[in-house]
DNA sequence: CAATAATTGAGAATTATTCTCATTTATTGT
DNA sequence: ACAATAAATGAGAATAATTCTCAATTATTG
């Protein structure tokens, strides 16, 4: 199992530590993005705040936290495990959530083609990744 | 013209004063993508600083300024301005370069088509706009 | 299990941004 | 063009998020 926070830092060779099973364990139950913010309030009571951020970066330098910002301009964090699948974030501007979506494979193939051709045409040496984030109102904000 | 600041000021009701004009004045001669922190740097002499966030604030408020962030997390500002065409970004990941680019008409028509079948399938009121970054490395980063 | 290396906690330092308030500048109606 | 009113500015204080410092604690290794 990938789910054991234990063996996720020991597969990526960081020692196991409480502040970093902590956080970990937070963000596989969560399984989904959220503030560094209210990650935080998740976890305050056990880690201190400067070790927190540390974890974060820990995290991100293993390459298995990925940071991004919501449209209000609030920091976001999202786990990414070898068995996350590609995916792609829609934001509901009025309550700010944030939902993970999979756009289909063709529309995945027309992006690569057009990035392709963008790359010659900018002359640049490889374009590797790519993120698209869609922007509307979800159904619980009808009212606004 | 819409290129002359005060016009632009004064078509969206805001008062034409000497910071907003400057700030305005700055990012139309660039014509590109600038850190907040640059463009400040740029301006820093002849407007306070405090003034400067209130000016960024009010172009965003007239919807003429775009932010958004660097893959390092750099607050980034661009002029969206009435003949400004819809774009995405390509960010250099080494150098930090960034270039507004324009995908086909074809590739813009399929986003839309699939985004309309994931506003069903997620039962959105609305998706209304987008927003794509892709991320390579520029031809001038070679050695790295 | 001891020695060494890495991590932590607490709070200070730093940075970006917003706020406060007295002064200055723009707008409006005449 | 001008006085009255409203809005914006500058300077620096306040706030918030993040990083840094360093002594004490905890993990790793052999």
């Amino acid at each position: 199992m990938e789910f054991d926070s234990k063996k996720i830092l020991s597969k990526n060779k960081v020692s196991i530590t409480n502040p970093r099973i902590i956080v970990l364990e937070t963000l596989l139950e969560l399984k989904k993005p959220i503030a560094i913010d209210d990650l935080y309030t998740l976890v305050k009571n056990k880690v201190a705040k400067s070790t927190f951020y540390r974890v974060l970066n820990d995290l991100k330098e293993i390459s298995i936290l990925q940071e991004f910002n919501s449209p209000d301009n609030v920091n976001i964090v999202e786990l990414v495990l070898e068995n996350t699948q590609h995916h792609h974030h829609l934001f509901c501007n009025d309550c700010g959530e944030i939902v993970d979506i999979h756009l289909s494979n063709d529309f995945e193939e027309f992006l690569e083609n057009e990035v392709r051709k963008l790359q010659q045409k900018v002359n640049y040496l490889s374009i590797e990744n790519h993120s698209l984030e869609l922007f509307g109102k979800c159904s619980g904000c009808k009212n606004n």
